[in-house]
DNA sequence: CAATATGATACTCATAGAGTATCTTATTGT
DNA sequence: ACAATAAGATACTCTATGAGTATCATATTG
C-alpha cells in the first residue's frame, strides 16, 4: 500500500488546518473529518513532534499549521507515518537477498519505486488543496 | 509490497524448470532453491492449477514447464499469488472513498500503479533468465 | 480550581502473508 | 500385488503490522 490510512488522515487534517488558519482542536477535526478521535489525536501528536503543526493545551487550545502548504510534500507525510517509500527492499527484510545488487528484478522494482517517489514528492498539500477546490470536493 | 515471497519463489522455480527442461520434483526444487518444502509444494500446485506447469505423480514424477519463458509475464505470476497489481484501491477496501472518482490523490496513485503495471508486464521469464545469465547469477 | 485540551505510552483487535501438517490419490519398479 | 514415491487437496498455525483504543499525566485558562 502506497498511502496508509494514517497518512491519508494527516493530509485531510492538514488541509483543513491550512484552509481554516485558526487554532483547531482534535475534537473539531474528528467531527468535521469523521476520523476516530483517539486515532486523530495520535496523528496530530505525530505531526506536532515533526514540527508540521504547533499545539497548545487548555481550553480553546488545539493545532495550527506551521508550514505553508507548498512546503509540505506528500513524501514527508509518508515518511512520518509509514517510513520510507518502499516497494522493493522490504521483501527479505533482515536477510536481504545476496544477489540484490545484480538482480534484474530488483533493478526493475527499483525503477518503479523511483518513479513512484518522483510523482509523490512532487505532490504538496498546495496541489491537493487547489485540485480539490477545482473539483469542488 | 509489489512482489511477495510466493511470487518470487514461483519465478525461481519456473526459471529452474525452464533451464532444466526435464521433469523435476518439488523435493529437488526445494533442495536447489532453498525454499521450504511444504511452501514450495503449495506454490507448484498453484502453478499447476493455472496451467503453467504439468505435473505427474509417483516415483520419478514432478513438474514440467508448459509455456515458453517468453510467454510468462511477471504480472501473470503476481495475479496468481497476490491478486491484481494494486497500490491504490486497497486503502478503503469495502467502503471505497466516495470522492474516489474525482480525488486528485487517487488519480496520482492510479498513474503510479499504471506505470508499475506497464513495467512489470513487460518483464517475462525470458528476460529474467537472460539477464541473470548475463550477470552470471 | 474545575474544565478543557494536548503529551506520552501501552494496549487490543483484525487481517494477511508466510509457512506447516496431514490425509488422499496416482504412478512405478520390483 | 505392493511398498515407495510424488503430487492433490485442504485446513491449520504463527507472526508482524496497520488500525484503532484507553488511560494517565501535564498544561492552560476562565
Amino acid at each position: 500500500m502506497l498511502i496508509a490510512r494514517s497518512t491519508d488522515y494527516a493530509v485531510r487534517a492538514l488541509k483543513y488546518l491550512a484552509e481554516k488558519r485558526e487554532e483547531t482542536s482534535a475534537a473539531e477535526l474528528t467531527r468535521v473529518l469523521s476520523i476516530p478521535w483517539p486515532f486523530m489525536r495520535k496523528i496530530m501528536q505525530s505531526l506536532g513532534k515533526k514540527g508540521l503543526v504547533s499545539s497548545r493545551k487548555g481550553p480553546g487550545g488545539g493545532f495550527r499549521i506551521l508550514k505553508s502548504p507548498g512546503e509540505i510534500k506528500l513524501t514527508e507525510l509518508i515518511n512520518i507515518f509509514q517510513g520510507p517509500v518502499c516497494l522493493n527492499e522490504c521483501i527479505f527484510k533482515k536477510k536481504v537477498c545476496p544477489h540484490k545488487k545484480t538482480c534484474y528484478l530488483s533493478k526493475k522494482l527499483g525503477e518503479i519505486e523511483e518513479h513512484a517517489y518522483l510523482v509523490l514528492s512532487k505532490i504538496t498539500l498546495k496541489e491537493i488543496i487547489s485540485q480539490s477546490r477545482a473539483k469542488g470536493v
